[in-house]
DNA sequence: TCCAAATATGTAATCGATTACATGTTATTA
DNA sequence: TAATAACATGTAATCGATTACATATTTGGA
């Protein structure tokens, strides 16, 4: 492998002259630059890596840590991250915690070891105090869920609260009163935010807030369908039901048609995120669209800017989301 | 940042011993040992992993490459290799090609830069040549998709002639004789194999290949959506498709039914790859499971032996799969 | 008890790029 | 022309773990 005193022995010069040609050429001198040059080309040069690294103790590398890759959720996020890293050198690693608390540490380990140069959070559920310690000493930033002490980390997300706020007056404006919410984990800020937002839509509208109405799901496809189950068993069982997920609000179609409850006739049913999958089911899912790639674009480049040092100041980041209206609420407008 | 020396002196041995209490405990005298880990534990010292990594000259970093995160079949392909990986202490970059060769041969570039330890591919469609000879200089598997020349670089897969052809023959013995096929990019092997299973499939039960039933399509639902309207053009349409991935049969049996054509009542159509959402749709689609979690660690598995310089075989691993028969090919025998 | 073999530990070179500092060279100005 | 500034290049230390080799210590056998 030829290495950097190859090229200087070729060249006639130093090893220093040859590295700055490829780090700060403009502090070399024209002529010797082009021998060098011309020389890196010749003998196929190539810098190691390692070595490098090794020596500004930075990897070009960062940490994407999330519960599973398999969420697409999560694949649209990376992509974002993705699209902006490779513009400038940084690799992306991917972290999956299965839920399982041992990985997610053995994961921010890589961020002491310096094995990456930063990471990004797309999920707050990892121990707070760790959280907070981490963030101070290393560059983290934070996407689509929030932490509790705010301004702790930057965050990149939308605003959850608001929109579920719109999605569910959306709903009232249809007529419906009697609207159920199925929420995520409320140990997730997230999923507190949307349960906030479909209430104050309720309280603003004058619309009492039962709590029967409320159904605790964990984002998951099964627990929509449970949830459901146990709406339509009330005695008073509502007309529609804004789901804090696509993968919840499918959920709970499969269980109104099991139980022969037609969707959007009977019963509304509305989402959150719209995933790749939710234009095409049946009925089409009026949802809440996330601008994932944007989130994923920005938290990079926020992640970028702390890395270089520069001064972040830890603000929430609000990106714009979407209300996309299709067939599950009933009065499809298209 | 507390280093090796550091601990060197406090526990009055030489960074050898400290280094080998590390790497080859059982080379070092219990006492000394015992002595050395206290000081390790106290000063809690964390070996610098791009020191080691620089005088290794490894990473313990593998890299994937793939189109895109977003088709799920690459996720759950991911799963399985980060899992074997994470077993042995490796980590997994990411590498979108966005079907973009000059992004395909940067990430290539890992591999020569040594700035990863070997590379997984999730799709053969990239320059042939060069990757013939990467393969014989690096350590790289290949999963899913093959090469033209067979034994060049170990390949995980499942048998895509035989599955095709089976799912094809499941169609002919519920009576159907006008069979199509929408095929993905023929510059694939694996959809030549797929398109080889069926019509070999139509062959053993003597059934005409009708060129006019062979569509082409990428692998993606607008061009499973675009055959199937193509397909009930034909003066004589078939009554099942065989379609090359899931998403495709999705996209046609959206595109039968936005023309009234039942599915399956009046049309079968059936997939391939049994991605998240196809027993979700509707119908359920009837298709071929893959064990992409077992591809993926299979893959990692081979991989690691490769890099550990095990003297491999460049053999083709067939993995075996499942004929999952749902809604949509008719006569549900759930 | 003595010596060879087996163990245990230390010394110092090494991996290859980077960079502070020193030195050398050219341009600029009075 | 001399003095100084500005530029160009070289020298050598550095990052921290690893390991070949050298040296020291212990063990076991005769």
């Amino acid at each position: 492998m030829t290495k950097m005193s190859d090229v200087a022995k070729l060249a006639q010069v130093s090893t220093a002259t040859v590295s700055r040609v490829l780090q700060k050429p403009e502090t070399v001198k024209e002529e010797t630059k082009q021998k060098v040059l011309e020389v890196i080309k010749k003998l196929d040069y190539q810098p190691n890596i390692l070595a490098r690294n090794f020596r500004r103790l930075e990897t070009k590398t960062i940490l994407v840590v999330m519960p599973s890759i398999l969420n697409n959720v999560f694949s649209q996020i990376i992509v974002g991250i993705d699209y902006e890293a490779t513009k400038s050198g940084y690799q992306v690693i991917l972290g999956n915690t299965m839920q399982d608390e041992q990985r997610a540490l053995g994961l921010i380990n890589h961020l002491k070891q310096k094995q990456v140069d930063g990471m990004i959070l797309l999920t707050a559920r990892l121990d707070m105090n760790e959280l907070v310690k981490i963030s101070k000493e290393y560059s983290v930033v934070l996407v689509s869920d929030f932490l509790e002490n705010k301004n702790v980390l930057p965050t990149i997300a939308i605003d959850n609260m608001k929109e579920s706020y719109r999605i569910t007056e959306h709903l009232i404006k249809l007529g419906h009163t009697k609207i159920a919410h199925i929420s995520g984990p409320l140990d997730m800020s997230m999923s507190r935010d949307r349960l906030s937002g479909y209430q104050k839509a309720l309280m603003d509208h004058n619309l009492p807030i039962e709590y029967g109405y409320l159904e605790k799901g964990d984002y998951s496809f099964q627990s929509g369908y449970d949830s459901m189950l146990s709406l339509m068993d009330l005695k008073c069982p509502p007309t529609a039901v804004v789901a804090a997920s696509d993968r919840m609000a499918m959920g709970a179609v499969k269980a109104a048609k099991k139980k022969g409850v037609q969707v959007p006739n009977h019963i509304a049913i509305v989402g959150f995120d719209d995933i790749e999958f939710s234009k095409l089911f049946e009925p089409a899912l009026t949802t809440v669209a996330q601008p994932f790639f944007e989130m994923g674009k920005k938290a990079m480049s926020i992640l970028q800017q702390q890395i270089a040092g520069e001064q972040i100041n830890n603000d929430i980041i609000l990106l714009k989301s979407e209300l996309k209206i299709r067939e599950s609420c009933g009065f499809n407008l298209k």
